[in-house]
DNA sequence: TCCATATTGTTATCTTATAACATATCACTT
DNA sequence: AAGTGATATGTTATAAGATAACAATATGGA
């Protein structure tokens, strides 16, 4: 599993790197892990990737309506919810949207922690890693006596294209 | 302005002091700001006041209408709205719900970066500052060159009291 | 008192998400 | 190849969360 420099996904990159990529990706750990990766669900999968944007549920259902894939609710989260447990997307909970994982062959692999950067102004979001925070974090709670079982981290602001214009 | 000692609401406390104490702020934040904490707006954050627990606005809702304070959701969206705004509650995004925000008469104020501490099993929310976590996460901004405008951190887990049981 | 502004009341609607059950497909055994 | 249990999809209905729009009212200063 080739190991790619982690990509800045707000500068310009060979995009369709990231989307040929996460297919692969996503076929051989369905492959590995024994898991389905019906037309449906990876139907989904290529629409989260053919951008950086977080798309809601139905926004991603109008697409698949159009595809002739399904127009009732519970098809695209069906999809969303076999995606996100396998790790191939995430969930942002500020924007009730999703983004498709761009960790591909990362040394992390999948059921990493990611910490999102998203841009309110063109919903294009950014993943890097918790790691360097998660410590800090992790002390905070202990000091609590609490028990993490995951860590929800979203930096909302402005990506380096959108800093320029008026401002939201 | 009377600096307390950080409580930890997991621990057994004089929650009355909780609960006064924020009203008591409440009504001198607005006093001071020219803002007017209105009955609706008042009980709203008493009932948030009156535990640790995050509550849905439709919960809050419920509440307002058996006080025959309204029962159509602008009400109790507007007031939150307001005490959000003020700084006095603090919404989970996590959850979409809201938490009084307990950090009375602290040293940072209102308008310091909360960090939450969500307990998946009896919706208990504790706060702490994200003041030590802020620097590296800050750092990993800069490198993508994202302008920070707000943080969304969320730890989901368990409370100490809730670690005994058979567990979510 | 009169006015501008802020707040509340009310209706309707929108967005996001899930429950429930019928049908179809798949993977594996016989 | 046919049978079988588990998995996935189709479909209807509804729950849960949030806001738009406008009318009515209250507030506080000129
Ligand atoms: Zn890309
Ligand atoms: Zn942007
Ligand atoms: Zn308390
Ligand atoms: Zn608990």
């Amino acid at each position: 599993m080739p190991v790619q420099p982690a990509t800045n996904i707000f500068e310009k990159h060979n995009h369709r790197r990231c989307l040929k990529g996460g297919m692969d990706e996503a076929r051989a750990l369905c492959q590995t892990q024994g898991l389905r990766l019906t037309p449906v669900r990876a139907r989904v999968l290529e629409i989260l990737l053919e951008s950086h944007k977080a798309l809601g549920a139905y926004d991603i259902l109008a697409i698949l309506d159009m595809d002739g894939m399904g127009r009732q609710p519970p098809v695209v989260y069906r999809a969303l919810e076999f995606l996100v447990q396998s790790g191939l997307v995430h969930r942002l909970e500020k924007l009730n949207a999703f983004a498709a994982c761009c960790h591909q062959g990362s040394a992390e692999g999948r059921g990493h922690e990611p910490m999102f950067l998203i841009c309110t102004q063109c919903r294009q979001v950014a993943e890097t890693s918790l790691k360097e925070v998660e410590g800090s974090i992790e002390k905070c709670a202990a000091a609590l006596g609490f028990e993490v079982q995951s860590r929800v981290v979203e930096l909302i602001g402005r990506c380096p294209a959108c800093q320029g214009g008026a401002g939201l």
